[in-house]
DNA sequence: CAAAACCTACCGATCGTTAGTTAGGGATTG
DNA sequence: CAATCCCTAACTAACGATCGGTAGGTTTTG
Protein backbone atom coordinates (compact mmCIF):
# COMPACT_ATOMS: atom_id res chain seq x y z
CA UNK A 1 0.00 0.00 0.00
CA UNK A 2 2.97 2.41 -0.44
CA UNK A 3 2.72 3.72 -3.73
CA UNK A 4 -0.85 4.04 -4.02
CA UNK A 5 -2.01 4.54 -0.62
CA UNK A 6 -2.53 7.88 -1.29
CA UNK A 7 -5.09 7.08 -3.78
CA UNK A 8 -6.45 4.20 -1.97
CA UNK A 9 -7.11 7.27 0.36
CA UNK A 10 -8.55 9.44 -2.01
CA UNK A 11 -10.76 6.44 -3.09
CA UNK A 12 -12.25 5.70 0.53
CA UNK A 13 -12.82 8.91 1.54
CA UNK A 14 -15.07 9.79 -1.52
CA UNK A 15 -16.93 6.97 -1.00
CA UNK A 16 -17.93 7.52 2.92
CA UNK A 17 -18.09 11.20 1.73
CA UNK A 18 -20.80 10.36 -0.95
CA UNK A 19 -22.68 8.22 2.11
CA UNK A 20 -21.96 10.44 5.37
CA UNK A 21 -20.76 13.76 4.25
CA UNK A 22 -17.65 15.39 4.90
CA UNK A 23 -18.95 15.82 8.65
CA UNK A 24 -19.50 12.06 8.11
CA UNK A 25 -15.48 11.91 7.07
CA UNK A 26 -13.53 10.17 10.53
CA UNK A 27 -9.83 9.88 10.03
CA UNK A 28 -10.17 7.04 12.38
CA UNK A 29 -12.80 5.20 10.25
CA UNK A 30 -10.73 6.25 6.79
CA UNK A 31 -7.75 4.65 8.39
CA UNK A 32 -9.03 1.37 9.30
CA UNK A 33 -10.64 1.10 6.20
CA UNK A 34 -7.27 1.98 3.99
CA UNK A 35 -5.52 -0.34 6.59
CA UNK A 36 -3.38 2.19 8.16
CA UNK A 37 -3.69 4.04 11.23
CA UNK A 38 -5.25 7.55 11.69
CA UNK A 39 -2.50 9.86 11.88
CA UNK A 40 -0.34 8.43 8.82
CA UNK A 41 -3.36 10.26 7.10
CA UNK A 42 -1.02 13.09 7.56
CA UNK A 43 1.38 11.97 5.59
CA UNK A 44 -0.70 12.55 2.50
CA UNK A 45 -3.05 15.27 3.55
CA UNK A 46 -1.93 18.09 6.04
CA UNK A 47 -5.42 18.41 7.63
CA UNK A 48 -8.85 17.63 6.76
CA UNK A 49 -9.92 20.20 4.92
CA UNK A 50 -6.45 19.49 2.41
CA UNK A 51 -7.82 16.17 2.11
CA UNK A 52 -11.58 17.26 1.43
CA UNK A 53 -10.90 19.44 -1.01
CA UNK A 54 -8.59 16.68 -2.74
CA UNK A 55 -11.61 14.41 -2.76
CA UNK A 56 -14.11 16.68 -4.34
CA UNK A 57 -11.58 18.23 -6.41
CA UNK A 58 -10.37 14.49 -7.78
CA UNK A 59 -14.64 13.81 -8.11
CA UNK A 60 -14.72 17.04 -10.36
CA UNK A 61 -11.51 16.27 -12.54
CA UNK A 62 -13.09 12.22 -12.93
CA UNK A 63 -16.95 13.35 -14.09
CA UNK A 64 -15.00 16.09 -16.29
CA UNK A 65 -13.35 13.27 -18.18
CA UNK A 66 -15.99 10.74 -18.32
CA UNK A 67 -18.50 13.38 -19.74
CA UNK A 68 -16.01 14.41 -22.16
CA UNK A 69 -15.53 10.17 -23.21
CA UNK A 70 -19.08 9.80 -23.07
CA UNK A 71 -19.57 12.45 -26.18
CA UNK A 72 -16.74 11.60 -28.28
CA UNK A 73 -17.55 7.92 -27.87
CA UNK A 74 -20.88 8.14 -28.94
CA UNK A 75 -20.97 11.70 -31.22
CA UNK A 76 -24.20 12.01 -30.67
CA UNK A 77 -25.22 14.90 -28.55
CA UNK A 78 -28.71 13.79 -28.11
CA UNK A 79 -27.85 10.48 -27.20
CA UNK A 80 -25.88 12.11 -24.36
CA UNK A 81 -28.73 13.95 -22.50
CA UNK A 82 -30.53 10.63 -22.82
CA UNK A 83 -27.16 9.14 -21.20
CA UNK A 84 -26.44 11.63 -18.85
CA UNK A 85 -28.44 11.26 -15.65
CA UNK A 86 -27.10 8.11 -15.41
CA UNK A 87 -23.70 8.60 -13.44
CA UNK A 88 -26.43 9.96 -10.89
CA UNK A 89 -28.28 6.64 -11.09
CA UNK A 90 -24.99 4.78 -10.47
CA UNK A 91 -24.51 6.87 -7.12
CA UNK A 92 -28.06 5.48 -5.85
CA UNK A 93 -26.97 2.06 -7.09
CA UNK A 94 -23.82 1.65 -5.69
CA UNK A 95 -25.30 1.95 -1.64
CA UNK A 96 -27.80 4.72 -2.07
CA UNK A 97 -25.19 6.90 -2.33
CA UNK A 98 -25.57 11.35 -3.51
CA UNK A 99 -23.28 12.95 -5.81
CA UNK A 100 -20.45 14.25 -3.45
CA UNK A 101 -21.16 18.09 -4.96
CA UNK A 102 -25.23 17.73 -3.36
CA UNK A 103 -23.81 16.47 -0.34
CA UNK A 104 -21.51 19.28 -0.46
CA UNK A 105 -24.08 22.18 -1.06
CA UNK A 106 -26.30 20.37 1.66
CA UNK A 107 -23.29 21.11 3.75
CA UNK A 108 -21.56 24.19 2.51
CA UNK A 109 -22.35 25.77 5.57
CA UNK A 110 -20.04 23.45 7.60
CA UNK A 111 -17.00 23.06 5.21
CA UNK A 112 -13.58 24.97 4.88
CA UNK A 113 -13.60 27.72 1.86
CA UNK A 114 -11.13 25.41 0.03
CA UNK A 115 -13.79 22.59 -0.04
CA UNK A 116 -16.53 24.34 -1.05
CA UNK A 117 -14.88 25.93 -4.16
CA UNK A 118 -13.79 22.37 -5.31
CA UNK A 119 -17.68 21.27 -4.71
CA UNK A 120 -19.07 24.07 -6.84
CA UNK A 121 -16.54 23.15 -9.40
CA UNK A 122 -18.53 20.09 -9.99
CA UNK A 123 -21.47 21.70 -10.66
CA UNK A 124 -19.61 24.46 -13.24
CA UNK A 125 -18.11 20.86 -14.78
CA UNK A 126 -21.63 19.84 -15.81
CA UNK A 127 -22.95 22.71 -16.60
CA UNK A 128 -20.45 23.85 -18.72
CA UNK A 129 -20.70 20.20 -20.82
CA UNK A 130 -23.82 20.57 -20.76
CA UNK A 131 -24.55 23.73 -22.10
CA UNK A 132 -22.23 22.72 -25.43
CA UNK A 133 -24.15 19.29 -25.54
CA UNK A 134 -27.39 21.21 -25.96
CA UNK A 135 -26.22 23.59 -28.46
CA UNK A 136 -24.91 20.52 -30.29
CA UNK A 137 -27.91 18.91 -30.21
CA UNK A 138 -29.52 22.08 -31.29
CA UNK A 139 -32.00 21.53 -28.00
CA UNK A 140 -32.03 25.48 -27.31
CA UNK A 141 -30.56 28.79 -28.78
CA UNK A 142 -26.89 29.39 -27.34
CA UNK A 143 -28.03 32.39 -25.41
CA UNK A 144 -29.77 29.92 -23.61
CA UNK A 145 -28.17 27.28 -23.15
CA UNK A 146 -26.14 27.82 -19.54
CA UNK A 147 -29.27 28.65 -18.38
CA UNK A 148 -31.03 25.43 -19.43
CA UNK A 149 -27.99 23.78 -18.20
CA UNK A 150 -28.23 24.85 -15.01
CA UNK A 151 -31.45 23.83 -14.66
CA UNK A 152 -30.53 20.20 -15.98
CA UNK A 153 -28.35 19.79 -13.54
CA UNK A 154 -30.31 21.28 -10.52
CA UNK A 155 -33.15 19.09 -11.57
CA UNK A 156 -30.81 16.05 -11.81
CA UNK A 157 -29.79 16.64 -8.26
CA UNK A 158 -32.99 16.86 -6.33
CA UNK A 159 -34.05 13.80 -8.39
CA UNK A 160 -31.23 12.26 -6.93
CA UNK A 161 -31.90 13.53 -3.25
CA UNK A 162 -35.41 12.52 -3.44
CA UNK A 163 -34.93 8.90 -4.46
CA UNK A 164 -32.19 8.55 -1.64
CA UNK A 165 -34.74 9.81 0.70
CA UNK A 166 -37.39 6.71 -0.19
CA UNK A 167 -33.88 4.81 -1.20
CA UNK A 168 -35.40 3.42 -4.45
CA UNK A 169 -33.61 3.78 -8.12
CA UNK A 170 -36.99 3.60 -9.26
CA UNK A 171 -38.11 7.08 -8.10
CA UNK A 172 -35.49 8.50 -9.47
CA UNK A 173 -35.99 6.59 -13.10
CA UNK A 174 -39.59 7.88 -13.10
CA UNK A 175 -38.47 11.65 -12.13
CA UNK A 176 -36.14 11.83 -15.29
CA UNK A 177 -38.68 9.92 -17.11
CA UNK A 178 -41.00 13.51 -16.21
CA UNK A 179 -38.56 15.74 -16.79
CA UNK A 180 -38.26 14.37 -20.67
CA UNK A 181 -42.14 14.15 -20.67
CA UNK A 182 -42.59 17.88 -19.06
CA UNK A 183 -39.94 19.44 -22.08
CA UNK A 184 -36.82 20.07 -19.53
CA UNK A 185 -35.04 17.07 -20.94
CA UNK A 186 -34.82 16.12 -24.51
CA UNK A 187 -37.39 13.51 -25.20
CA UNK B 1 -39.47 30.68 29.00
CA UNK B 2 -41.71 27.99 31.05
CA UNK B 3 -45.03 27.29 28.99
CA UNK B 4 -43.12 27.97 25.93
CA UNK B 5 -39.68 26.67 26.20
CA UNK B 6 -40.64 23.75 24.22
CA UNK B 7 -41.54 25.57 20.87
CA UNK B 8 -39.16 28.10 21.54
CA UNK B 9 -36.49 24.77 21.42
CA UNK B 10 -37.86 23.83 18.30
CA UNK B 11 -38.29 26.64 16.37
CA UNK B 12 -33.99 27.35 17.21
CA UNK B 13 -33.80 23.64 16.30
CA UNK B 14 -35.28 23.98 12.82
CA UNK B 15 -33.24 26.98 12.31
CA UNK B 16 -29.95 25.42 13.35
CA UNK B 17 -30.92 21.99 11.43
CA UNK B 18 -31.81 24.05 8.05
CA UNK B 19 -28.16 25.43 7.95
CA UNK B 20 -26.35 22.40 9.61
CA UNK B 21 -28.30 19.81 9.76
CA UNK B 22 -29.34 17.24 12.20
CA UNK B 23 -25.78 15.92 12.65
CA UNK B 24 -24.81 19.90 13.53
CA UNK B 25 -27.89 20.06 15.90
CA UNK B 26 -26.03 20.33 19.36
CA UNK B 27 -27.52 20.56 22.66
CA UNK B 28 -25.14 22.77 24.32
CA UNK B 29 -25.40 25.58 21.38
CA UNK B 30 -28.98 24.75 21.25
CA UNK B 31 -29.57 25.31 25.05
CA UNK B 32 -27.56 28.59 25.01
CA UNK B 33 -29.65 30.04 22.41
CA UNK B 34 -32.89 29.07 24.14
CA UNK B 35 -31.08 30.75 27.00
CA UNK B 36 -31.08 27.51 29.45
CA UNK B 37 -28.66 24.72 29.92
CA UNK B 38 -28.26 21.42 27.74
CA UNK B 39 -29.14 19.20 30.62
CA UNK B 40 -32.74 21.26 30.66
CA UNK B 41 -33.43 20.06 26.96
CA UNK B 42 -33.90 16.50 27.81
CA UNK B 43 -37.08 17.45 29.65
CA UNK B 44 -38.92 18.33 26.84
CA UNK B 45 -37.55 16.01 24.54
CA UNK B 46 -36.20 12.71 25.75
CA UNK B 47 -33.39 11.79 23.10
CA UNK B 48 -31.67 13.82 19.99
CA UNK B 49 -33.27 11.33 17.80
CA UNK B 50 -36.95 12.48 19.56
CA UNK B 51 -36.31 16.22 19.14
CA UNK B 52 -35.38 15.94 15.59
CA UNK B 53 -38.24 13.22 14.80
CA UNK B 54 -40.09 16.32 16.69
CA UNK B 55 -38.33 19.36 14.63
CA UNK B 56 -39.06 17.39 11.46
CA UNK B 57 -42.63 16.96 11.89
CA UNK B 58 -43.24 20.14 13.35
CA UNK B 59 -41.75 21.35 9.91
CA UNK B 60 -44.16 19.43 7.53
CA UNK B 61 -47.14 19.89 9.47
CA UNK B 62 -46.60 23.60 9.28
CA UNK B 63 -46.10 23.65 5.84
CA UNK B 64 -49.11 21.59 5.06
CA UNK B 65 -50.81 24.45 6.80
CA UNK B 66 -49.34 26.80 4.95
CA UNK B 67 -49.74 25.45 1.21
CA UNK B 68 -53.85 24.98 2.33
CA UNK B 69 -53.85 28.87 3.55
CA UNK B 70 -52.57 29.59 0.19
CA UNK B 71 -54.73 27.63 -1.65
CA UNK B 72 -57.57 29.30 0.04
CA UNK B 73 -56.45 32.85 0.16
CA UNK B 74 -56.13 33.17 -3.43
CA UNK B 75 -58.52 30.53 -4.82
CA UNK B 76 -56.83 30.32 -7.83
CA UNK B 77 -54.44 26.66 -8.61
CA UNK B 78 -52.51 28.41 -11.33
CA UNK B 79 -51.14 31.43 -9.03
CA UNK B 80 -50.49 28.63 -6.20
CA UNK B 81 -48.16 26.42 -8.84
CA UNK B 82 -46.25 30.17 -9.18
CA UNK B 83 -46.12 30.93 -5.92
CA UNK B 84 -45.36 27.63 -4.73
CA UNK B 85 -41.11 27.71 -4.89
CA UNK B 86 -41.36 31.14 -2.78
CA UNK B 87 -41.56 28.98 0.16
CA UNK B 88 -38.00 27.89 -0.93
CA UNK B 89 -36.73 31.01 -1.46
CA UNK B 90 -37.10 32.21 1.94
CA UNK B 91 -35.39 29.44 3.42
CA UNK B 92 -32.47 31.10 0.93
CA UNK B 93 -32.89 34.40 2.00
CA UNK B 94 -32.96 33.86 5.73
CA UNK B 95 -29.64 33.31 6.22
CA UNK B 96 -29.12 31.10 3.19
CA UNK B 97 -30.88 27.88 5.01
CA UNK B 98 -32.29 25.07 3.02
CA UNK B 99 -34.99 22.43 3.56
CA UNK B 100 -35.01 20.84 6.20
CA UNK B 101 -36.23 17.82 3.99
CA UNK B 102 -33.39 18.41 1.70
CA UNK B 103 -30.86 18.38 3.97
CA UNK B 104 -32.01 15.41 5.76
CA UNK B 105 -32.50 13.39 2.46
CA UNK B 106 -28.97 14.14 2.42
CA UNK B 107 -28.04 13.03 5.91
CA UNK B 108 -30.01 10.03 5.56
CA UNK B 109 -27.93 7.40 5.97
CA UNK B 110 -26.95 9.25 9.62
CA UNK B 111 -30.55 9.91 10.58
CA UNK B 112 -32.73 7.60 13.17
CA UNK B 113 -35.32 5.53 11.86
CA UNK B 114 -38.19 8.05 13.29
CA UNK B 115 -36.10 11.21 12.10
CA UNK B 116 -35.96 9.89 8.18
CA UNK B 117 -40.10 9.25 8.16
CA UNK B 118 -40.64 12.32 9.74
CA UNK B 119 -38.22 13.86 6.94
CA UNK B 120 -40.26 12.12 4.29
CA UNK B 121 -43.10 13.28 5.44
CA UNK B 122 -42.35 16.74 4.23
CA UNK B 123 -41.75 15.65 0.45
CA UNK B 124 -45.22 13.82 0.78
CA UNK B 125 -47.27 16.82 1.95
CA UNK B 126 -45.67 19.01 -0.80
CA UNK B 127 -46.46 16.19 -3.29
CA UNK B 128 -49.79 16.04 -2.08
CA UNK B 129 -50.72 19.29 -2.79
CA UNK B 130 -49.01 19.92 -5.53
CA UNK B 131 -50.76 17.27 -7.54
CA UNK B 132 -54.19 18.52 -6.60
CA UNK B 133 -53.24 21.91 -7.03
CA UNK B 134 -51.81 20.38 -10.62
CA UNK B 135 -55.27 18.64 -11.13
CA UNK B 136 -57.36 21.91 -10.38
CA UNK B 137 -55.74 24.14 -12.72
CA UNK B 138 -55.86 21.67 -15.60
CA UNK B 139 -52.39 21.73 -15.89
CA UNK B 140 -52.00 17.54 -16.32
CA UNK B 141 -53.97 14.99 -16.72
CA UNK B 142 -55.42 13.64 -13.17
CA UNK B 143 -53.11 10.50 -13.66
CA UNK B 144 -49.63 11.83 -14.09
CA UNK B 145 -50.38 14.43 -11.61
CA UNK B 146 -48.35 12.27 -8.73
CA UNK B 147 -45.15 11.87 -11.16
CA UNK B 148 -45.29 16.00 -11.86
CA UNK B 149 -45.76 17.04 -8.63
CA UNK B 150 -42.70 14.61 -7.74
CA UNK B 151 -40.70 16.34 -10.49
CA UNK B 152 -41.86 19.69 -9.55
CA UNK B 153 -40.74 18.96 -6.25
CA UNK B 154 -37.78 17.38 -6.82
CA UNK B 155 -36.44 19.70 -8.96
CA UNK B 156 -37.33 23.26 -6.87
CA UNK B 157 -35.38 20.82 -3.92
CA UNK B 158 -32.23 20.92 -6.58
CA UNK B 159 -32.80 24.13 -7.67
CA UNK B 160 -32.36 25.61 -3.78
CA UNK B 161 -29.10 22.77 -3.40
CA UNK B 162 -27.98 24.53 -6.23
CA UNK B 163 -28.34 28.64 -5.00
CA UNK B 164 -27.07 27.20 -1.63
CA UNK B 165 -23.76 26.63 -2.95
CA UNK B 166 -23.63 30.12 -4.58
CA UNK B 167 -25.25 31.96 -1.89
CA UNK B 168 -26.96 33.51 -4.14
CA UNK B 169 -30.92 33.66 -4.34
CA UNK B 170 -30.54 34.89 -7.69
CA UNK B 171 -29.63 32.07 -9.14
CA UNK B 172 -32.66 30.31 -7.61
CA UNK B 173 -34.97 33.16 -9.52
CA UNK B 174 -33.31 32.09 -12.72
CA UNK B 175 -33.74 28.43 -12.32
CA UNK B 176 -37.46 28.92 -11.81
CA UNK B 177 -37.67 30.80 -14.84
CA UNK B 178 -36.13 27.81 -16.55
CA UNK B 179 -38.64 25.63 -15.43
CA UNK B 180 -41.12 27.46 -16.45
CA UNK B 181 -39.79 28.24 -19.47
CA UNK B 182 -39.59 24.50 -19.98
CA UNK B 183 -42.18 23.62 -19.46
CA UNK B 184 -42.04 21.55 -16.03
CA UNK B 185 -43.94 24.49 -13.70
CA UNK B 186 -46.59 26.40 -15.57
CA UNK B 187 -45.68 29.91 -17.14
C1' DC C 1 -47.18 21.43 48.73
C1' DA C 2 -46.39 19.07 44.56
C1' DA C 3 -45.22 19.09 40.00
C1' DA C 4 -42.80 21.21 36.39
C1' DA C 5 -38.61 23.44 34.89
C1' DC C 6 -34.05 23.98 35.30
C1' DC C 7 -29.63 23.44 37.39
C1' DT C 8 -24.54 21.48 38.39
C1' DA C 9 -21.46 18.03 37.65
C1' DC C 10 -20.29 14.54 35.62
C1' DC C 11 -19.64 10.02 32.22
C1' DG C 12 -17.73 7.55 28.24
C1' DA C 13 -17.02 8.06 23.47
C1' DT C 14 -15.27 10.30 19.53
C1' DC C 15 -13.36 14.09 17.13
C1' DG C 16 -9.15 16.31 14.49
C1' DT C 17 -4.61 16.90 15.47
C1' DT C 18 0.23 16.68 17.34
C1' DA C 19 4.73 14.89 19.01
C1' DG C 20 8.03 11.76 18.87
C1' DT C 21 9.63 7.25 17.15
C1' DT C 22 10.66 3.28 14.18
C1' DA C 23 11.56 0.32 10.02
C1' DG C 24 13.43 0.12 5.69
C1' DG C 25 15.16 1.52 1.18
C1' DG C 26 18.13 4.61 -1.78
C1' DA C 27 21.79 7.68 -2.20
C1' DT C 28 26.21 9.58 -0.60
C1' DT C 29 30.65 9.22 1.01
C1' DG C 30 35.11 7.63 3.48
C1' DC D 1 32.69 -2.35 -0.14
C1' DA D 2 30.82 -0.62 3.93
C1' DA D 3 29.33 2.94 6.81
C1' DT D 4 26.59 6.97 7.01
C1' DC D 5 22.75 9.82 5.94
C1' DC D 6 18.25 11.00 4.62
C1' DC D 7 13.70 10.21 3.13
C1' DT D 8 9.21 7.90 3.03
C1' DA D 9 5.71 5.76 5.34
C1' DA D 10 4.17 4.13 8.80
C1' DC D 11 3.62 3.68 14.05
C1' DT D 12 2.21 4.64 19.44
C1' DA D 13 0.38 7.64 22.63
C1' DA D 14 -1.62 11.27 23.90
C1' DC D 15 -3.84 16.23 23.66
C1' DG D 16 -7.95 19.35 24.29
C1' DA D 17 -12.46 19.84 22.63
C1' DT D 18 -16.96 18.37 21.92
C1' DC D 19 -20.48 15.07 21.64
C1' DG D 20 -25.11 12.86 23.54
C1' DG D 21 -26.62 11.49 27.74
C1' DT D 22 -27.35 10.64 33.05
C1' DA D 23 -27.91 11.33 38.16
C1' DG D 24 -29.49 13.98 41.47
C1' DG D 25 -30.22 18.40 43.60
C1' DT D 26 -32.50 23.19 43.36
C1' DT D 27 -35.68 26.68 41.92
C1' DT D 28 -39.94 28.26 40.09
C1' DT D 29 -44.72 28.09 39.71
C1' DG D 30 -49.80 26.76 39.54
Amino acid sequence: MSTNAKETILAAARKTAQAHGYGGLSYRDLAAEVGIKAASIYHHFASKADLGAAVARRYWEDIAVELDAMLEKTGDPLECLRLYPSTFRRSLEDGNRLCLCSFMSAEYANLPETVQREARGFADVNVAWLAKVLVMAGAVKPKESEARARAIFAAVSGAQLYARSRSDVAQFDSLIESYQASGLLPA
